[in-house]
DNA sequence: TTGAAAGCGGTACCAG
DNA sequence: CTGGTACCGCTTTCAA
């Protein structure tokens, strides 16, 4: 089923098929009607393939995020979903799983598609990718990671700043004994976040610390707590990477009839929806993930009215937000 | 930068280089690191929309959900997509956000990629859009909806025999006041889903009932709670159509100073692994999202090995999961 | 207002 | 083992 067909049924040419479906271009009103009626008979739709191969212009932009099942970063994906599919484009999204090899395929994927931007919202980037990516020529955004370039803008979170505002806050709360739950990331030795962590305890000299690393998942939080409270660290406050895996420390440490905050405080990062709903209710950092999502899709949409914002580097400033899983330390 | 750049450069003609770069046909070793070296240096990557119009077949398979936030749907799809990557097929998913406008959106865009199946898991399918489906000729697969056809499957949950056991659970339990916590939908003036809940309270002379609908999510199991503990109703059980709303019900409840399950017991649906973090841990219903995922896959694969699953239908039957939410009746 | 035809970037068949 | 070339289905001049 093909345009030529259509217009066999509607006896006029392909080329005006393609002018009323696209609406362009002078259509006497009595064609029309009947190129639609053909359409309609034959249940006609248009292969996209074909009309991307013809038209040159693409309107969908992508998406790469490490992991769909955090909320964090479907949060992002839903508010540029929304400003793209109001102006006319379609995002197609791929989840790496925190995989090299997964990323590796979504980037070829998109490259192959010819989006018309991409949003590359991962941690385990590495520069050879990047190069690929540069030279690519597609507009370009991160998320922290990586320097603004000539087609690359960046949208950074300033996290060591956040995790130095709960290392901070823990320790007015005369807490000496703080974990950290990391998750795996592939960027080098030791990930950036969990650098912040060290730096942020360095600060207060009487601070012992502690950091335990599993997948970021709601198993993943479980089992770094169960870790930390298998060893001998007995930690009286637990910083986490996220509020994802916060959930699942907190899970650990009812599940060994500890008290949060009394016994033990644990602080997240993000301010997902499912920190609030969660009990206690968690201490965190809050990230504007609908306002990335904005700038996102802002970042990489060709020219919607304005200039596209290229090359640019944002920096984000976590801001703390106070709830219930934080408390005094005990002893 | 096309297939002609780089057979230029490698001085070879285009067929040489497209059989090189699909590893078919004979090709000299030397002729295919030369190629491959061209490849390289130019950066290039094949136009995948040029390739599957040329092609014919495409390893692509579209699915669409209805609320990619609620985890029960990020399972299936990550099931399926496990099987599907590992199958060398793709997946390119879509959501609704219960809207029937996207939904229609979504099955003309993956009709025009020409999938070579589509999954629809939604709630919201009116039978004009089924029809469209039924139509295209591309093997589908429906979740909750639907009857199979031709090229159409269906994979069904006998939700009303799992609110059953819900109900039951909690008869026995002495509860005479229960609410069910709903979904919004398109599929009618009364949902599936409250019917079945309708129908297994029936069942129980004593018992009376009452109903709240919300958007699918957090806020909206909350606002619902909300709305049925300002009622004169007085609930000592409440019954949510999934645990996604369930937690946003356990929250309004916590909010309110009312213990669960001491006060009012609560019952989810779909298992979904935050049933199991939440506290109190939530009375369930499981449902093999892992399960429904493979079937997808397997339904709609153009022939893996075995023949493709056409036109079956396949009912799974919720099991019950006694967790720390439900408890004996107050009074 | 409409049609003919030249691509868009590949694949695959047919010769050589 | 390699090159030439006819499509794939649609968009877009260019003429009529």
């Amino acid at each position: 089923m093909n345009l030529e067909v259509v217009a066999k049924r509607a006896k006029v040419s392909t080329a005006t098929v393609s002018r009323v479906l696209n609406n362009v271009g002078p259509v006497k009103n009595s064609t029309r009607t009947r190129v639609l009626k053909a359409v309609e008979e034959l249940k006609y739709h248009p292969n996209l393939h074909a009309r991307s191969l013809a038209g040159g212009q693409n309107r969908t932009i992508g998406m790469i995020v490490s992991n769909m099942e955090n909320p964090f970063f479907f949060d992002i994906y839903k508010a540029a979903e929304r400003d793209a599919r109001s102006n006319g484009f379609e995002m197609v999204i791929a989840n790496t799983d925190y995989r090299a090899d997964h990323l590796v395929n979504s980037i070829r994927l998109m490259i192959g598609r010819r989006v018309a931007g991409l949003a590359v919202i991962v941690s385990e980037m590495d520069s050879d990718l990047i190069a690929e990516l540069t030279d690519s020529k597609i507009p370009i955004v991160f998320y922290d990671v990586g320097t603004p370039r000539q087609n690359i803008s960046n949208i950074k979170v300033d996290y060591a700043r956040g995790i130095e505002k709960a290392v901070d806050y823990l320790n007015d709360l005369r807490h000496r004994r703080m974990a950290f739950v990391s998750h795996h990331s592939r960027l080098g030795p030791i990930s950036v976040r969990e650098k912040a962590f060290r730096k942020a305890v360095a600060r207060h000299a009487q601070v012992k610390w502690t950091i335990a690393a599993n997948v970021d998942g709601l198993e993943g939080g479980r089992e770094a707590a169960r870790e930390i409270l298998a060893s001998s660290f007995d930690p009286t406050a637990i910083v986490c990477v996220n509020d994802f895996m916060a959930l699942g420390v907190l899970r650990e440490l009812r599940e060994q009839k500890l008290r949060v905050p009394q016994d033990v405080s644990v602080t997240g990062f993000d301010n997902i929806k499912l920190s609030e709903y969660c009990s206690p209710a968690l201490t965190t950092l809050h990230i504007p993930r609908d306002a990335i999502g904005r700038m996102v899709f802002q970042t990489l949409a060709p020219e919607t009215g304005k200039q596209r914002q290229a090359g640019r580097e944002i920096v984000i400033e976590p801001e703390f937000v106070l709830r219930e899983s934080t408390g005094p330390a005990k002893e």
